[in-house]
DNA sequence: ACCTGAACACCGTTCAAGT
DNA sequence: ACCTGAACACCGTTCAAGT
């Protein structure tokens, strides 16, 4: 309440003042560049350029760029929404949504979804996401064994997917699949041959469901060594 | 059958001839750095520097770095033995057998397996590996498209995990989460709460196996759409 | 404590010029 | 056709020195 009398808690010229910084405020711009150029290009440098800094400058704020990359993932998640709660019976539904959205959210990032996957993140809004899978597997009477071991399997399917669709379709290798199914000798891989068309069949949506479909499954049903 | 007469096929003076570049030969090397010093070491500029030339003449044999590391993949992928016939009735077993070679394959080389997720390989021992392990799903009657679609997962999978594991265990980055499943306010996250120690109970070996084991229960049973 | 410029030790890829 | 040096356009991270 001894507030700034008369001075204005601004710099002395009218200049826009230069923030100070903070983890948040770096991390805010890191966002702000992976939507409009991609990850890839939120460099320690290029963050520094944009905060009007120098790079060693960030390294008060965060460890590394691991880091950091993680703190973007945490913030990214804040958009997906978790209140619904499954109605009774529809706890795989609800399950195979929430994988879909956290899916869809790296799937336009590919480069986080890279990051993503050799970082086990543990920000809150990650937890909340596994906290709400557990509760999900729990609805479905998962053991709790299996429903713990397969809540990691689950999300590291989601971010795996992600990571190679969206790379592929960033790089527009993936037409290399379409032909090399039909290329392939028949009497060296007999078995690619058998299969044909059916490993290149279906929309990357069914193919993804079905894949949350497949796994589930085998979490709900399969037993785990005894310990 | 009309030899070399005479005159050795080697350069003028005595000293060590430069050996003509080759692809095969880049990637001899690029396999020795990544068994010596990992496969981030074999860089382009590296590779130049090791065969003593310009990094600007690896791009005759190769097109880029991402298609030299599917050569260095696809190279490691001989050191796999296919050829044992699974006995009547163990496709199973020999299924999550070779899913384990291919996965510790990649496990003590994670930035190969960084690479291979988001490579879709197609040299012929990947293939070769693809074609066995469609066999085996053949073996166990699993209809085919379920087959097709499944054996893109778990390839996937074990990609993924060593990536993941291998990655962890090159940066010391696992341990976070032994501490946080503690650390975790049960208030905010009843869930994990409750599975507590579960989620990091088991050894690598248990949940490796026990994932693979559930995800081929899940292919082998849970049905595709029609179409 | 926070911030900085400069340095260290690198990258992948392209290109004009040579042979 | 193959090979090259040099250039272009970058990286992450550390460190001594400042405030």
């Amino acid at each position: 309440m001894t507030a700034s009398r008369g001075r204005a808690p601004v710099s002395r010229r009218e200049r826009p003042a230069k923030p100070a910084l903070s983890r948040d405020g770096i991390v805010a711009v890191a966002v702000r560049i992976m939507h409009e150029e991609g990850l890839e290009k939120a460099t320690m440098r290029r963050l520094a350029q944009e905060l009007d800094t120098g790079a060693a400058s960030l390294y008060v704020y965060v460890r590394n760029t691991a880091e950091l990359h993680g703190a973007v993932l945490d913030q990214l998640l804040t958009t997906i929404d978790l209140s619904p709660e499954a109605p009774a019976g529809q706890w795989r539904e609800r399950l195979i949504e929430l994988l879909g959205a956290y899916t869809e959210l790296l799937f336009t990032r590919p480069s986080l979804a890279r990051s993503a996957l050799t970082l086990r993140p543990t920000g809150p809004h990650y937890l909340r996401l596994v906290d709400s899978l557990l509760a999900l597997l729990r609805a479905g009477d998962v053991p709790v064994r299996q429903a713990a071991w397969g809540v990691d399997l689950l999300v590291q399917l989601a971010t795996a997917t992600a990571a190679e669709q969206g790379t592929r379709k960033e790089t527009g290798a993936g037409d290399d699949l379409t032909f090399y199914v039909r290329d392939v000798p028949a009497g060296e891989y007999p078995d690619i041959a058998r299969v044909g068309d059916e490993l290149i069949s279906g929309t990357g949506r069914q193919r993804g469901r079905w894949a949350f479909e497949a796994l589930i499954d085998g979490i709900a049903t399969t037993g785990t060594p005894a310990g």
